[in-house]
DNA sequence: GCAAATTCTCGACCGTGGTCAGAATTGACT
DNA sequence: AGTCAATTCTGACCACGGTCGAGAATTTGC
C-alpha cells in the first residue's frame, strides 16, 4: 500500500465505510432540518454528501431509515442527558423531568418526530436502532422505580419493569396524539402527560385503599380528575 | 328531467357521488385482502371500480386514506359488538372483552392493521373518520368505569374519562408493539395487554393503601407481576 | 504475489403514487 | 331550451423512492 499513513491502522476501512456513512447522515440531518423531510429528494442528500444515489440505499434500506438515524442519535442524548440530571423527588416529578425533555425535543424538531413515531409503529423485524433507545429509558427507568420502592413509596409488590413499560406506553399515546393533531404545542383539550402518569401511580381500587396517602404523594389524590366531568 | 324515479329523489347525486366512492371502498378492500396493500396498485383499484385514476384521488387523497376508510368501518362493527356483549364480570374483564375482540379483528386483517396504526399516527388536522371510531371507544368505555364506580368496584375520585383515555393509551402502545413485530401473534416476551391492563387498575402507592382488597378483586393484587423478576 | 471472494460504489432505469389542466355533468335560474 | 357556475371526472404526465447489474475496491486464501 503506497505510503500508508502510521497514524491511523484504518486503511480504507474507515474513509470508506465509517466516513461515507457519517457524511450520510451528516447530509440527511442537514437538509431535514432546512428543507423538510418531505421536500428532501434522497438524490439531494446522496449529492451532498458526494455519493452516489445507489451507495445511500447500500447504507440506510429507505429515506426513513435515515430520518430514524438522525433523530435516534439526537433523542439518545437527549434521554441520557435527562437521567443524568433527575431531580430528588417523587417518582412522578422524576418521570416528568425525564418525559419534559423528551418532549422538549420532539417539539424542537416537530416534523422529524412526526416521521419517527411513524416508523417506530411500522419497522418490521430487526429495529433499526429504535430499541436501542427504548431499551435505555426502560432500564433506567426501573432504576428509579426500584428506588422510589427502596423508599417506601411505591409498592414493593410492583414489577419495576412492567411499571416502567406502561409509563412509556402512556408517553408513546401521547405523543401520537400530540404529534397527530398537527399542533407544534400539545392540545390543552387532551388529558396532559402528567394527568395520564398521575392516573397511573395513584391506587385506584376502592376497597381499603385510601385516598390520603403520606406527605410526599399527597398531591396525587386529587389529580385523578382530567376536567369538569361535565 | 327524463322519467325521474318516484321512488327515490336522488337524481345523479347519488349515482354518481354516492356511488362511485362506495364502489372505490369496495373495490379497495377486494384487492387489498387478496393481493395485500402494497401489492394493489391505485391504477387496479380505479379500473376495478371502473373509474379514472384521477377520481380515485379525487375522493380519497392518498391511498393510506382508502385503506382507512376500509379498515375504519370493520373496526367500528367490531367495537359495537363488543361493547353489546360486555360480560357482568370486574371492570378488568369487561375491558378486556373489549380488548381481546379488537385485538382479534386486527390479527384477522393483520397488514391492513399496520398501516390503519400508522396512519393514526401521522395524519394530521381532520382525523378522517378515525376518531369517530376512538370517540365512541371512550364513550362506551366511560359508562363501564362509572357503573363500576356504582358498585363500589373503583374509587368515585376517579375520572371516568381520563381513565377510559389511559386505557386506551395502553391498548394502542401494546398493538404498536405487537404489530411491530411482524408476528401474527403477540410476543410472549413483551407484557400482555392483561398485565398492562392490571398494572393500570390496581393501586400502587404504598401508605394506608393495602394489597389484600376485597373478593371481586382479590385477583388483581397479585398481577402486578410481569415475569420473574429475574 | 496472484486469484477468488467479498464488500462497496455507482448511476441509468423503473414503477408507482400523486398532480393538473381541462372536459364533462349537474342543477338552479331565466 | 339556453346560460352559467359549481362540482365531479379523467388520463396523460411527472417526480421521486427504490432496484439492479456491472464493475471498483479490499480482504481472504493459498
Amino acid at each position: 500500500m503506497a505510503a500508508a499513513g502510521i497514524v491511523e491502522v484504518v486503511g480504507r476501512a474507515e474513509r470508506n465505510k465509517r466516513d461515507k456513512r457519517a457524511r450520510l447522515i451528516a447530509a440527511a440531518r442537514e437538509l431535514f432540518r432546512t428543507k423538510g423531510f418531505e421536500q428532501t429528494t434522497t438524490s439531494e442528500i446522496a449529492e451532498r454528501a458526494d455519493v452516489g444515489k445507489g451507495t445511500l440505499f447500500f447504507h440506510a434500506r429507505s429515506k426513513d431509515e435515515l430520518l430514524v438515524m438522525v433523530f435516534q442519535e439526537d433523542m439518545g442524548r437527549t434521554i441520557n442527558r435527562a437521567f443524568a440530571t433527575v431531580p430528588e423527588a417523587s417518582l412522578l416529578d422524576q418521570a416528568m423531568h425525564v418525559f419534559d425533555a423528551m418532549l422538549k425535543q420532539d417539539q424542537r424538531e416537530f416534523e422529524l418526530a412526526r416521521i419517527f413515531v411513524r416508523e417506530l409503529a411500522f419497522v418490521k423485524g430487526d429495529h433499526h436502532g429504535i430499541d436501542a433507545v427504548t431499551q435505555a429509558f426502560f432500564s433506567r427507568m426501573s432504576v428509579l422505580i426500584e428506588q422510589a420502592q427502596r423508599r417506601g413509596e411505591i409498592k414493593a409488590s410492583v414489577d419495576p419493569a412492567l411499571l416502567a413499560y406502561n409509563m412509556f406506553a402512556l408517553h408513546f399515546s401521547f405523543l401520537v396524539v400530540w404529534l397527530g393533531t398537527g399542533l407544534r404545542t400539545p392540545d390543552p383539550s387532551k388529558p396532559s402527560m402528567r394527568q395520564m402518569l398521575e392516573m397511573q401511580l395513584v391506587g385506584l381500587l376502592e376497597s381499603p385503599a385510601v385516598v390520603r396517602v403520606g406527605s410526599r404523594n399527597a398531591r396525587l389524590s386529587e389529580v385523578t380528575k382530567w376536567k369538569a366531568p361535565k
